[in-house]
This record gives structure tokens, C-alpha cells and sequence, in this order.
DNA sequence: TTGAATGCAAAGTGTTTGCACGTGC
DNA sequence: GCACGTGCAAACACTTTGCATTCAA
């Protein structure tokens, strides 16, 4: 399964370097939210000389272009999502920080109340779900975390009273 | 309008102390989004000798006694909503970073399909509304903004194709 | 050839920590 | 009195920037 970022890129006319090829390759897949920096720690694995500067500045491009979403996660760092061209939403475990991509079906166009709307012109929305993950639930730990440890104890906001 | 947070405190018999008095000051009322640098220099003006540690310390400890939400605003630093104790959302304005909360009647039970909880105990949803507010509509710029200049541009998600 | 991309290192933000001192209960 | 809160400064984690060099088109 090769990338189809990197296609995307390449259809957009999207000057290409050695850098660039690695960094897209490492975003290709589904449920893939990688932070800056590791995304940097596996592209130096493949190329040594690639700078965290080139790693900020090709994400930034990327997300500019609306090839990548930037994902607020609970740690300090963001995560960036490849999966841009599909609307959806998120699902976080908040012990482990384990996050995937969610398709909620029947709830795609949730929106304001034109009552609550303050006077924004509102675009769009995005849905944090927020729980515990398989491994987390069963206490087993974070048996397949992307971070080793993470006790998280964010805010946390129910449906209902 | 005195804060209802500060006599929430007492009654817990949380240990007050000068500091933490102003902070629960500082926190009073709707639609306060404040960031700790900001919670920090409206401190420092009612309280000189205040420590940037011992804020940090305090919104850490209110954000655990479930009496502050942590809200992640496209900035970097973190905000605090002091309204924890009656579940609502948030409406963004991604140009000048204004942050206002909604309550949208009608979709307090939005709850994810068990087909699509990927086997994650879910305990609470987050929704983020993305817009522009009144003043960067009409194109007045940042009239009454938190910030003075905040050009976002993060992540955005439409509700439909 | 040439504007854009890169690497490096330094500077910025935002947040946390270690430790001595001070204070509410 | 003593556990806990505080101030200070240094450490940290993440990200951005300035500038000389290199490279894709």
C-alpha cells in the first residue's frame, strides 16, 4: 500500500525532494497521528540528514495546502492527520493517548442553532470523543501505546447532566 | 458578580490563600477563556509578588478537582473555562481566537454507534464549532480580541463533502 | 540558472520542577 | 508545628527563525 499523499503531491505539481518523499511516506495509512517529532525520529532512521527545521516546515506547507489536518491531542504536541480529504472525527483514549479516526454516521451535519450561533459565521466542527482504549480498559496497560507513558487526566465534558 | 467558583472553594474547604483568591477572581463569570500567561499577568496587577509556578500549581489542581476544563484553543498555550460544572461546547473564531460558549439544545445525548467505538469506553464528547466571529466577519478585524494579531489557519472539518 | 528547500544552531513559547522559605489550619 | 503552598530560577518540551548552502525544475 503505497502512499496516496505522496501521488497527491506529485498531481499537484508539488516540488519534491528527498525530504519530502520520506516525510509523506511516513504519513501514508489510515489511523496515522504521528507527532512533529516522531515524525522526525523515523525519517532520520531513513535520512540521517534531515533537519527538524525541513520536518516543521514541509508539515506546515502540507497543512496549509489541506493535505494534512493538525489534531490537538491531549499531550503538549499536535498530531497530524493524513487523512484530510475525509471528514470525520476522533476518538481518543486518554490514558494511553491512542488516537483513531471516526466516521459517525447520521451526524453529518451537526450544527449550531442559528441562536447559539453569537454571530459567528460558522464553517465547521470537529467531535472529540473522549475514553478508554481496549488495552487501557482492561487494565492491561498500554499494551500497544504510542507513548510509553502517559497518564493523562484532562478535561473531560459528559453529554448530560 | 462575585465568583461563584471562590465560595465553591470554601465550601470544599480547599486551603485558601491570598494567591489562590485572586486567581478564583480572576476566573469569575461566562465566557472566560484565559490562558495561564494571561491568568498570570491580570494576577500580577492585583498581586505583585505571584509566581508563575504557583499559578501553574493552581489551575493544575483546579483542572483535577474538576473545577476548571482545559479547553485547547488553536494557540499553543492551553485556556481555562471556569464553567465546568455546566456541560457546553465551544464556538472558535479562527481568525482572532475568540472563544465563546454554546449550548446546543437538542443534541446533549450525541453518543457514538458501538459499531464505531472500536472497542473504547467512551465517557464524554468534546465539540469545537470553527468560524469567524462578528468583528472578523465584517471584516473590522480584531475589534474587541483577546489577542491583538492571531492569523490561524489550523485544521478545519466540515460536516459535509 | 534561480527561487525555493534544506541544515544548523540559536532563540522563542509555554509549562514543569527542585528546593528553600513562609504560612494557613 | 507541620504539611502544604509559594517564589525563584533553572530545566524542559515543542516549535520557529535567521542565514548560509544546496538542489529541483
Amino acid at each position: 500500500m503505497v502512499s496516496r499523499l505522496l501521488e497527491r503531491l506529485r498531481k499537484r505539481g508539488w516540488p519534491m525532494t528527498a525530504q519530502r518523499r520520506v516525510i509523506a511516506e511516513i504519513l501514508a495509512g489510515e489511523h496515522v497521528h504521528l507527532s512533529a517529532d516522531e515524525i522526525f525520529r523515523r525519517a532520520v532512521a531513513r535520512l540521517p540528514e534531515i533537519s527538524r527545521a525541513t520536518v516543521y516546515n514541509t508539515l506546515k506547507k502540507l497543512t496549509e495546502l489541506g493535505e494534512l489536518l493538525e489534531v490537538s491531542s491531549d499531550e503538549r504536541a499536535k498530531r497530524y492527520d493524513p487523512n484530510a480529504s475525509d471528514p470525520h472525527h476522533h476518538l481518543i483514549c486518554e490514558r494511553c493517548g491512542l488516537l483513531r479516526d471516526v466516521h459517525p454516521k447520521g451526524q453529518g451535519h451537526l450544527s449550531l442553532p442559528s441562536g447559539e450561533r453569537h454571530g459567528f459565521d460558522v464553517t465547521g466542527v470537529e467531535i472529540m470523543f473522549r475514553g478508554l482504549c481496549p488495552s487501557c480498559v482492561s487494565g492491561r496497560g498500554s499494551a500497544a501505546s504510542p507513548r510509553p507513558s502517559a497518564p493523562r487526566s484532562s478535561a473531560r465534558l459528559r453529554s448530560r447532566k
